[in-house]
DNA sequence: CGAGTCGTTGATTCTTTTCAAAGCCCGTGG
DNA sequence: CCACGGGCTTTGAAAAGAATCAACGACTCG
């Protein structure tokens, strides 16, 4: 298992600046930038279902899948994680899902022993983790309700959306969406077939909600129509 | 394992008594204990989608669901919380889930404010509910895959099974399930609706891998072929 | 005992899956 | 530079599974 860092290896980190705050509210970002790196390739796993747990990661750039699978094959994504986000946490012993880069993806690697340790000296840093599971519990329970609930074309616009949003948090332009995954990702995230999927995209294109560019590239370009479908907030004063 | 509280912020507590232990491994328990209690008929709500937050519950007896919403009324269970269990964690502002009582319950309620600050100062504290966190995102995930990849037939030997094993869990008999909700719950839950929940009760009964004796108790006479249709495992070695 | 809720069963419809094949995009190699 | 091959995506037709619509039965509570 891992020993805590010592307090002089946590200044490791490159570019670090002098102008710190006192408290610990970026003991995590330190640990953070003090970490190890990892590039993947798209398709290479981070870790398998059943791995021990060595690492918890975050995403430094490209997007990863979290998944899980039954006996017979049959594939449930559970999340993509994107810049920013962590992947590994609050799992203990073994990993209970896979995960695997669907693009190029930049990690930084956190040994998990050391973290939890920060963590529990660290109440700033427990919280910010205490936090970051929180939004995956919100993100899995949403999904639950999309793909236990909403008909196919349904499921897929609340995905359009989301991505959308998330370009609109990251100052991108949310009418154009570059898709980060295949088909058979989202089929396996929205729990369809990739032909379900594709039907649906191609009924959007048809009535006019969306462009496909190319069948990676979305333009949106009824935006009203496309939270018609997912209804997830009575879309009022928008 | 667990790093040392610090002696004078244990202090801090609300109704502490001199006979505390030395170390924080009863904080929360105390503080549980400490708290006010509520008790709700089958039906009650705890609380709504979209109510300010004011406590973390821990239920004491009975089952609470949780559960969302689409506006247009399709409800998807995302849990159900039994003795031991918190609700509410991880929120913050407003409830994004409402939780209903599925029988008569009782609840401890503690103040999210107070019980945030003390696990803020007592890293067991912040722990515990870590791990509380941890395992509803877990559950989260397991239903997901459950909803998403498996069969009528197979969701509900899923459901079946895992009362089973919380039976097991709680000393009490595995093969003799009491079910504490209506099939409208266990069909919100497993997203099907009642009809389907019924015959699939049915062709579980008529295949003789279980038995109903009333509509609500349940008895398991071929384990193996329930976790056949489970398939989670490769129910190897059990 | 009657009303009402909850659960089961049946017939039909609908959505999605499955099976099958063609089109498209892209990189490779001639 | 263009032809070829392979993977990914789209489209079509048929089949399966679950939903819907409808009615009946069972249990519970006044």
């Amino acid at each position: 298992m891992l020993a805590m860092t010592l307090p002089s290896e946590i200044e490791t980190g490159p570019s670090r600046r002098p102008d710190q705050p006192p408290a610990g509210a970026h003991m995590l970002d330190r640990h953070i930038r003090a970490a190890a790196s990892r590039v993947l390739q798209a398709r290479e796993h981070v870790f398998f279902e059943g791995d021990p747990i060595h690492h918890v990661y975050q995403i430094v750039k490209g997007t990863v899948c979290l998944y899980m699978t039954l006996p017979d094959g049959r594939r449930q994504i559970v999340d993509f994680a994107h810049a920013g986000d962590f992947i590994g946490l609050g799992e203990s012993g073994e990993h209970s899902i896979a995960a695997q880069a669907s693009t190029l993806t930049k990690l930084r690697c956190l040994p998990a022993g050391a973290l939890h340790e920060v963590a529990r000296h660290d109440p700033q840093v427990g919280v910010q983790l205490y936090r970051a599971l929180s939004d995956q519990l919100a993100a899995a329970r949403n999904l639950l309700l999309t793909v236990g609930r909403r008909s196919a074309t349904e499921r897929l616009a609340t995905l359009l959306l989301a991505l959308s949003r998330r370009n609109e948090r990251m100052g991108a332009d949310p009418a154009r969406i570059s898709l980060p995954m295949s088909r058979a990702e989202i089929a396996d995230f929205l729990s369809l077939t990739i032909e379900t999927v594709s039907r649906s995209f191609t009924k959007l294109r048809q009535s006019g909600t969306i462009d496909l560019i190319q069948s990676t590239l979305v333009l949106i370009r009824d935006r009203r129509a496309l939270e018609q479908l997912c209804a997830d907030e009575p879309a009022a004063g928008r």
